[in-house]
DNA sequence: GACATAGGTAGCGTTTCGCAACCAGTATTA
DNA sequence: TAATACTGGTTGCGAAACGCTACCTATGTC
């Protein structure tokens, strides 16, 4: 990677930074987990994190304020409110799950009691990996920066492709 | 992903958390992004990130301490040191990818004028996915929770692949 | 020897975080 | 209907993390 080195201003910019402004704090990963697992009222995330009240009052209003969840007062109990993941937030899933099978694979001290599976065949997931257009797993040491301008028609259509996902 | 859900304990121990302790702090994700694009020396993690020199160096220290870089005076110039990913360190690039990925796909405002690409043939790099086994790209409603124990040969043989990597 | 450079430390004020107490609106119970 | 409990917060306060600036030490350069 070390052909085209991003500028200053590029890593500045790039969606790296954007994205820890939302996730960024202390306990965002582990709210969004809780919201995967199922969560869905402040109780639940209070009591199963054990997180201050006041932080994750902050924290859901915040991760709301930039669209990874909804905040929605319950029809049947008004006094419950229900904070459900929406697309955005669904789509943190693979880095969330890349995070923590690093986790998983380089510290000690973790439970790996539970797996994560294919629903249908009940099989492993297989470890988060960068991968070329056509499939291929790719190590650092395969990848480059381009100018997008410099993709050509071909580049150009690979990222059309990607932007639909 | 609903079936099974993940108990409190299961979530503590997880491979999240102590991903997060090393990886959960302010400056540790762009440190990272930093290394990967070739900076190596203090003076250019402070210049460049504007990171506060003392935050810089627990920082370091930090990434160090948990075998993410390496820290070695350099023999030509006794000035200088040199900070250096471990495996370890590069073995985070897919989850760093994939936060990059989603804030480029989810926020406005971010340049994205450079474009990681496969060097062998300049193609644009796949968006990181969630795929089971056999290739497929799994969504969140195809997952599910497992116990080790219930995994069944298939499964293990799944894992084992998985942990030589 | 004078000066510059690289890496790091020491104050000091600001922001964030955690703990506990308190509060308002809604449901439940007597 | 009055008393009580539950849910989702907010407020105050002390502790920790963070950022800015200045300073310090070791090494290299002139």
């Amino acid at each position: 990677m070390g052909e085209l080195r991003e500028s200053l201003a590029d890593m500045a910019t790039c969606g790296l930074p954007s994205a820890l402004e939302v996730m960024g704090e202390r306990w965002s990963f582990l709210l969004l987990r809780a919201a995967f697992n199922g969560l869905k009222h402040f109780e639940e995330f209070s009591t199963e994190l054990g997180i201050a009240r006041n932080i994750l009052s902050n924290r859901l209003a915040r991760l709301v304020e930039h669209g990874v969840m909804t905040r929605q007062p319950c029809s049947d109990d008004r006094r419950k409110v229900e904070y459900c993941l929406t697309p955005k937030g669904v789509d943190l899933l693979p880095a969330m799950l890349a995070l923590r099978q690093w986790g998983e694979r380089h510290n000690q001290n973790v439970n790996t009691q539970l797996v994560l599976v294919d629903a249908r065949d009940g099989l492993p997931v297989a470890p988060v990996t960068i991968r070329a257009a056509d499939g291929r797993d790719l190590t650092w040491h395969d990848l480059a920066w381009k100018r997008r301008e410099d993709l050509g028609k071909a580049g150009v259509e690979c990222c059309e492709k990607a932007d639909l996902l």
